[in-house]
Order: C-alpha cells, then structure tokens, then sequence
RNA sequence: GCCCGGAUGGUGGAACGGCAGACACUGAGGACUCAAAAUCCUCUGCUCGAAAGGGCGUGCGGGUUCGAAUCCCGCUCCGGGCACCA
C-alpha cells in the first residue's frame, strides 16, 4: 500500500516527543484542577493484547481529552505483578519468578508505549518492588492491630490443582477453581482473613452514591445479600433448657412451621437424634462431610436428601412438638445452621415436605385460582392466632415483637457476604509479616522497622503444592521481635487482590518512604474520577478495594481520603472470537503488533474506538482487518485533506458554501464534543469521518478554490477533535500546519458557537392522516 | 429458579417518541492508468416495476399515541451474574 506518510516513523517520533517533554508528568502542586482517570493495572503477561489495547486506548482518549480541556490528570501505570503463573513457570522451567515477571513487565510495558498511551511512567509501581511490599505489610500489621485482621480455623476452599486456599470469589458456581477447572474441596485450615463484613452495611449502602453501570451494583448488592430478619429459641423436647437457635426472614409464617431442619455439621445433631434414628443420621453426616458443596447442591437428588433425627422441638406459637430432620440444604455457615421449615410458604421446604410425607399449613392466602406449591407471594395472613388479617409487613412486625416480648429471639441482620481470606500457600506473593513465638508470645507482628519481609530467591520450586518458603530454614527460623525467643515465620503470603486494593492511593504518592502514600496529597487526587477495566472485576476487586480504603481511613492511615475510591466507573466489553473470550490461555489472541507494523497504533486505536459501544462485547472476526484497514484509509484521507491548498486561497467575504463549512465545523465539535462526555466514542468517530466527507466534496466543489479562514478553521478543528483519538496523525499534521515545535496536544479543546453548530436549514416532514 | 442486559440490511452499528438504516465494511459500476495498485465518483434493506412510482420492513403477539426501533403488557431466543443464603 502506498503511504501518505511514514506511520510508524511518525508514531515514534511523538511518542518520544511526549516521553521527553513530559507532557503526562503532573505534581500535587499543578495550578490545573485535578483529575485522576485510571484503567485498572494489568497482570504482566507478556505483551498486550487487544483487550488491553481496549482498555487503554479508552482510558488515553479522556486523558488526552481532559489535559486538552484543562486539568491536570493523574495519568499513572503500574504492574499487577504478583501472581500464580509466574510461579507455575518456575516449576516448569526453573526460571526464578521475578526474573520471568520482569521480562513479561517489559514486552507489556513496551506495547502499551507502542500504542502511543500516555502516563506519567515516574510512578510506576510494580507489586513485587520492595518499596510495595513494605507498604503492604506495613497496612497488614495496621490491620492487624485494628482487629480487621485476624487468624482463624476454618473451612477452606482448597484447590488440589493449584495447591492452595481459594478466596469464597475465586470459586465458580459449579464448585470449580477459577484459574485451573479443578474441583474445589473443603478443609480445616488456620488462615487469615481481612473483616470484610465489618464494612458490609457501608459496602451495600454506598454503592447508591457511585456512578457505576447498574449491573455491577447489583451484582455487589447481591453477593453481599443483606436480609432482616429473626433468630429465636425453639425449645429441644426431652432436654430441659436446651434451644435450638433458628433464623428465619418470615417470622410471619410461623404459625405453619410444621418441622425444623438442621445442617448435618450442626452441633445438636447428636443430643437431637435417638438410638433408632442414628445409623441413616451418620450416612447423611457421613455424606456432607466427604463431598464437596458441587456434590451436595448438585445431582438428581440434590436438595431433598435428609432424614429424621428422632428428636422434637417445640414450636412457640403454637406450642406443638415438631420433628426435627438434618438436611443438605440447610448451610451450616449461613444464619444459624438451623431453620424452621414452612413448606407452605418456601419451595424448598415444600419440595422436601412432598419427599418427607410431612404436613402443610398455610398461613398466607394464595390468590383464587392458585395451584402451585408454596405461595411465596403477598396475601392475608390465616390460621396465625394473632396476625391474621394482617399483610405480611406488618404480620412480619408483629411477629418479632412478640418474640421479643417473650424472650426468646431478636430482629437480626444476616449476609451472605463472608471475611476475606487472603493466606495462599504460594512463594509468588506479599509474604504475611508476623512471626509465631515458640516463647508464649503467641502471633507477633514484625516490627515496622524490620519491613519489608522478603522472601528468599534461594528457594527451590517443586511441584510438591507446598509453598517452598515452608521448606527454606533460614528463613522459616527466626527470633522472637518481643521475648527476642525462637519463633517461626509465617510462611504464607497474601492473595494478589491484597495488592491491587490500594495501588490507586500508592499512585498519588508513590515517593512516600516513610509511609504508604502522603493522605494530604491522596486526598487531592482522589477519588478516581473515571475508573476504567474489564466487567469480570465486577465483584471481587471492586468489592475488596472499597474495603480496604474505608479501611485504611478507619485506621488512620488514609485520613481525610475519600471512603469511595471510585466515584465513576466504566466496565468495557469483551473481546470474543469464534464465540469465547480472547485470552492468551484459549490461545486465540491476534496481537496489536501486527497492527503497529503495517497500519499503525492509530489505525488499531481508531478501530476500536469506532467498532461499536464500549460497553459492548466485540466480535473479532474475518471481516475485522477490513475495518481495521478502512481506519488506516481515513487516516490518510485527513492527512491528505488538512495539507490541501498552501497557496491561492481566496480571502475576504465568506460565500454560502464557506459559510455551510463553517456551520458544519461548529456542528462537528458539538458533536465529538458530546458525544465524547457520554462515551459514544463510536458516533465520535462517525462524525468526523462524515465531516472529512464533506470537507473533501467542499475543497472539491467550492466556487474558486476554497476560503481561507474557512478551510483553516475546518482542518485545525477536525484535528483538534481527532487528537484523543488519533494522537500521532493529529499532532503530525497539526506540526505541518503550524510550525516545527507547534504541539496539538497543549492546545485547548475547540470550543463552539451553538448557533451556529445547528443546522441552518432543516427538512420539515409533514405528515398526513399518520 | 431468581436478577440483569440484548435482538435493527449481507456484516459492525446509528437514530432527545418525529424522514429507520448515520458512519463504516463488503459488493457492483465508472473515472484516472499501457496495465495494476493507490486515489476519486456513483449505487448498494427486501420486494413489484422498463421507468415514474408503489408495497413491505427494527425477534413475535397485543396496547398507548396524530406518530413507536424507542413507552406499556404478554411471549420467544441469545448473552451474563447469582443459585438450597432460610
């Protein structure tokens, strides 16, 4: 193809350009108002791939767009550098992980510069630098401190494959590993955990506050699955003083609990369940204590398998003895491991009433007409004593009170959200700074001025599934830092969702050495104006970074920052072909390279930018190196069009068809200009496009040759307008235009007359008869 | 099962309740050229028609409205999230 100019000699030139000149450096002391747009840091897996070209060609185009309208944006870039797969490569291949991650960092880094975004490359941050590390243990131990931290035994997630604990998250709805596909097992570990559901009722309450898609607050108002409801007592038959503690959001119905279920890991399995009843009670104990939760939620049988314990309860409202049965479906770890059974108003009670033979009374009247099972629905309260004829609010009301009155229960809140647990069993990771002292002093916390902990490069990495810092004595073996004793190391290290919760206020202040990040000067950038990544962040990440910075404003560390660090946020599709998700595992990645060598970053940039709504998934198909190539073309076009006609140009009085330009010129920046605020990037790049259309038939048609201030007023605004989009082509031309030294990129955004940016003659339909 | 989101030409997509299909890609024809590439110009929803012109068209069925791709009700299909959470 013949070039209208040396796209890649142009692209380095500017990108050097902008390097040298600092043009995205911005300091806290900037007269500007300041910005802070940010795309979420990536996992250094090599070089980038076209969702990373996504993100960032996105998340340029408003720093770009922002600089031009006046603000100092904080414009940083960094490495999400901890992780599984360095790792995994250090078993293969023997190959020390930050030697591995280093070089994946560069081909990364270099294809982000390729792409022509800017960022302020002097705060860097990569996890695994010591100066991160240090600050990261340095909040752990603050954590700590505050009792957000803690050590408990549990059950785990455990993943065989990949050898350690997985995060609740980390766990796919069919019981799976996220990362390896292996089916996740249950074990009894002492772990650490950060106290998440201390923040839940913040967590679920701010969400309303955020400019977030609505899907992603719901998604985080469902994991963390606030309910109001009741705990009460149901006296166990035959023991004197012994309850049977139930939770339950529909203290309304009952008066038609019929029997009462427990969770086979429930401790009054034992006293509840008679000699008779004991051999089926043990298999189905037996059963829940082998299988994983796939096994015990999924199957043929699922849900309904359970048995009679033996054992009674009496209900309080109606002061009849109820069986008592211990069932799968009952979670130990949700509510209190017990509940009262209304097969009349919950499906799952009346699925297991209809296998179980056992009563149904209902207490809510179903609408005329109704056949189903359990009517879960509003209605009239019956066969309650004292709230019939009440609806179920108020019956709910009544209901708890009275428990109260009598002692025996309360209003509680339950969620479904759980403590982070954030030990993994891996050497690729922020170590946990405490040590365990063989003295007494139990679990220490390292002192702050022996930070960071670090581990050892002395290890050797074998696929045994221990993490080889439990095998390294010199650094397992250390002293106690309070009875100065013998004491062990921790040798877990944190989950990488620890890191990537507070590198955006590490980003305002990445020089701080005595402390994580200067508050005064976090305070100034944050929140995030505009936080851009990828929807599978959507709960976890975003979840855990709101945590920790609520977090670390509670515990001083953050005073005076924002509790919400994200106040916008934009979730972009993904890129799919042959109908999966593009990634290197699938093994369908078509790089950016490619693109940079022949058409140009600008070309790839301005695909994807014009391809559809950002927003929206994208099909990489056949057809797609077509667009990419028309993109290339209409670069040139401008490049072309903006040189046009040096010399005589007609001057003095505009005609008709110069004042049209100049209409169409205004129209034009009206119209990126909005379009731009609202993220229709794609509509942006279709108006100047169709603006390029027409100032080509202009300077084709315009009666002697085109006018002067008309043209030049056309050519700078289109690229004024292109230069977010297109930044190397618009800050070339814009060099030719104007002079050696001239720099598009430095000069204000366009502003429009909004008089004349609307059409001077519009087409009046008149419709008759519709 | 529950909760979101989506469905518009051959393709990606556009359209504050007001000319459906902007802008592209593909395709067809033409100009330039010895020829090709590049570039430029014209056409390109389906259908009847030689043309002028007509009919039909935004997943399906209803409704509101002078007017619906857009709002409301009921479906179908596709994508995503959650899933014994009491």
């Amino acid at each position: 193809m013949a070039r209208a100019y040396d796209v890649q000699e142009v692209e380095r030139k500017w990108q050097a350009r902008w390097a040298a000149e600092g043009t995205y450096e911005i300091d806290a002391d900037d007269p500007r108002p300041p910005r802070y747009v940010l795309c979420m840091y990536p996992y250094p897996s090599g070089a980038a791939h076209q969702g990373h070209v996504r993100n960032y060609t996105f998340g340029d185009l408003l720093v770009r767009y922002r600089t031009m309208r006046g603000d100092a944006v904080l414009s940083p870039f960094g490495f999400d550098s901890f992780g599984l797969p360095a790792e995994n490569a250090a078993i293969r291949t023997g190959e020390h992980p930050r030697t591995f991650t280093d070089a994946r960092i560069a081909e990364l880094k270099a294809s982000v510069q390729a792409l022509g975004a800017v960022y302020d490359w002097r705060r860097e941050i990569r996890s695994h630098d010591p100066a991160y590390i240090r600050f990261n243990q340095y909040i752990f131990l603050r954590f700590l401190e505050a009792g957000l931290a803690y050590r408990a035994e549990a059950p785990v997630n455990w993943c065989p494959g990949c050898q350690t604990v997985l995060a609740n998250e980390q766990v796919l709805a069919d019981g799976t590993c996220e990362r390896s596909g292996d089916v996740v097992v249950q074990r009894e570990l002492e772990q650490w955990f950060f106290r998440t559901t201390a923040y839940a009722d913040e967590l679920l309450e701010a969400l309303d506050g955020l400019e977030w898609p609505e899907r992603v607050k719901t998604m985080q108002r469902n994991w963390i699955g606030r309910s109001e409801g009741v705990e009460f007592d149901l006296a166990v038959v035959g023991h004197d003083g012994l309850t049977l503690r139930v939770f339950t959001t529909r203290p309304d119905t009952s008066f038609g609990m019929t029997y009462a279920v427990v969770a086979p890991e429930h401790p009054l399995v034992d006293v509840l369940t008679t000699a008779e009843q004991r051999p089926v009670v043990d298999e189905i104990r037996r059963a829940a204590a082998t299988a994983s939760e796939l096994d015990r939620t999924s199957g043929a049988d699922a849900g309904k398998r359970g048995a009679f314990t033996g054992g009674h309860v009496v209900n309080p409202f109606t002061r009849e003895q109820i069986p008592v049965y211990v069932a799968d479906y009952v979670l130990m770890r949700y509510g209190t491991g017990a509940i009262m059974a209304v097969p009349a108003e919950d499906e799952r009670d009346w699925d297991f009433a209809q296998v179980h033979g056992l009563p149904v009374v209902r207490t809510t009247e179903p609408p005329e007409g109704f056949e189903g099972g359990a009517w879960t629905g509003d209605g009239t309260k019956i066969n309650s004593d004292f709230l019939d004829g009440l609806d179920i609010a108020a019956a709910k009301a009544r209901a708890a009170d009275w428990l109260q009155e009598q002692g025996i229960g309360a209003r509680t809140v339950n969620y479904r959200l759980r403590d982070w647990l954030l030990s993994r069993q891996r050497y690729w990771g922020c170590p946990i700074p405490v040590v365990y002292c063989s003295g007494g002093c139990g679990v220490v916390g390292v002192p702050d001025e022996d930070l960071p902990v670090l581990a050892p490069d002395d290890v050797e990495f074998l696929p045994t599934g221990e993490s080889p810092l439990k095998r390294h004595e010199g650094f397992r073996h250390t002293t106690c830092p309070r009875c100065d004793g013998p004491a062990e190391r921790e040798t877990d290290t944190m989950d990488t969702f620890v890191d990537s919760s507070w590198y955006f206020l590490r980003f305002c202040d990445p020089w701080a050495e005595d402390r994580p990040f200067d508050p005064v000067v976090a305070a100034h950038y944050m929140p995030v104006d505009q936080y851009i990544g990828g929807i599978e962040h959507a709960i976890l990440h975003l979840l855990y970074a709101r945590f920790y910075t609520k977090a670390l404003v509670d515990t001083g560390i953050a005073p005076g920052v924002p509790r919400e660090p994200f106040s916008r946020l934009f979730t972009q599709g993904m890129i799919r072909m042959d109908g999966k998700k593009m990634s290197k595992s699938k093994g369908n990645l078509v790089t950016p390279q490619r693109y940079f060598d022949s058409v140009g970053a600008d070309a790839l940039r301005l695909f994807h930018l014009f391809v559809g709504p950002p927003a929206d998934d994208m099909d990489w198909t056949s057809q797609t190196d077509e667009v990419i190539d028309g993109c290339g073309r209409f670069l040139e076009r401008v490049w072309r069009l903006t040189a046009e006609a040096t010399s005589d140009r007609r001057q003095g009085e505009p005609v008709s068809a110069d004042v049209e330009l100049q209409r169409a010129t205004h129209g034009l920046i009206a119209k990126v200009t909005d379009d731009v605020e609202r993220w229709s990037f794609n509509t942006a790049v279709a108006a100047c496009m169709s603006f390029a259309n027409q100032l080509q038939q202009y300077l084709r048609e315009a009666p002697d040759g085109p006018h002067g201030p008309s043209f030049d007023a056309a050519a700078d605004a289109l690229l004024l307008v292109l230069a977010p989009m297109a930044p190397h082509l618009s800050a070339e031309a814009w060099e030719r235009r104007h002079g050696a030294g001239a720099h598009v990129h430095t000069r204000p955004w366009p502003s429009f007359d909004p008089a004349l940016a609307r059409p001077e003659t519009v087409t009046m339909v008149v419709q008759i008869n519709g």
